[in-house]
DNA sequence: AATAAAATGTTATAATATTGCATTTTATCC
DNA sequence: GGATAAAATGCAATATTATAACATTTTATT
């Protein structure tokens, strides 16, 4: 089995299934709670492979009928999802997107289409051993780093022409 | 000359005054029109080697007595000097610092320490040309990328022991 | 000087995020 | 099982960051 590009057509359901079963998987390890509540925004964020903003995801909850939720309803499970590595905040979006590889510590690395969205992670060791380099280069002890790269999908890259 | 490190104490009046001229220079070269206004901004920014929020430089020009200019003042000022690579968005901390090498292409790299909040920004070219190579594996255009790594400085791990 | 373009001033408002406190649900202990 | 504590959620208000729309002023061009 290899991994959906995002790029590609897939069955996008598999992705949302699988990223809910990890979810579940890693919460019990961790001994955290992935509460029903949790597990919607989990699925809202896994809608697409679209970087979702908050707002967006308390639309999705209110459509849904889950009653009106208020921003801090998201924001805290958000933040829930992301402790537990569920979901990576994308800065220069304020949106969120499901991770890739949840479980294995990883830094935020994406590639994020400016046309149609489309966000993927990636895990390149190359690019991590460069950031880490660089800092120790300096003395600086990393925490935790993100790298996003905006650009144009390959999709989208053939559209244009 | 070697470049002040940010974290050594230096005379930071001269990264201003550097700052400025080269800004200056730049402009005339870009046919920008680097206003007083914009230059007051630029010098906020420059201020320290803190990245500076946009309602924090709005205070600054107050407090200089600017009169009470209003947020899109500021954020305006800010898109001019964005535009031509005078200062860097770091969006994970919604704000903005002086370019370092204003005047060469270059993508967004930065260390930035969550205890001071001295920022540095490097130019590394085996982290943009890992960037690079992970985006063309991809079949994925650059249009531009950021790295904002978070940890702690020299001087912080010190005091810190 | 007349005109057009660029920059700034001003007001209002949009979009994103957090604080603080009440209530409910779940876990823990006896 | 019932009492207690901890965690999660609901909810109202508000903070923070950013932009839209339009009037006025300044600067450049003719
Ligand atoms: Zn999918
Ligand atoms: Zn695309
Ligand atoms: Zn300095
Ligand atoms: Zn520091």
């Amino acid at each position: 089995m290899t991994a959906p590009t995002a790029y590609e057509k897939h069955d996008h359901h598999q992705c949302i299934d699988e990223a809910l079963l990890a979810a579940r998987k890693i919460c019990k390890k961790n001994g955290a709670r992935l509460t029903a509540l949790r597990e919607q925004v989990l699925s809202k964020v896994w809608q697409s492979h679209r970087p979702l903003g908050a707002y967006a995801i308390l639309e999705l909850l209110s459509d849904e009928g889950q009653g009106h939720p208020a921003p801090p309803t998201v924001y805290r499970a958000l933040d829930f999802l992301q402790e537990n590595g569920l979901v990576h905040r994308l800065a220069s979006l304020n949106a969120y997107i499901g991770c890739d590889a949840p479980g294995r510590a990883h830094d935020s690395q994406f590639l994020i289409c400016r046309h149609c969205q489309i966000t993927v992670e990636v895990a390149s060791d190359s690019v991590s051993s460069a950031l880490k380099t660089c800092a120790e280069r300096r003395d600086f002890a990393i925490l935790h780093s993100s790298v996003e790269i905006v650009g144009e999908c390959p999709n989208c890259q053939q559209a244009q022409s």
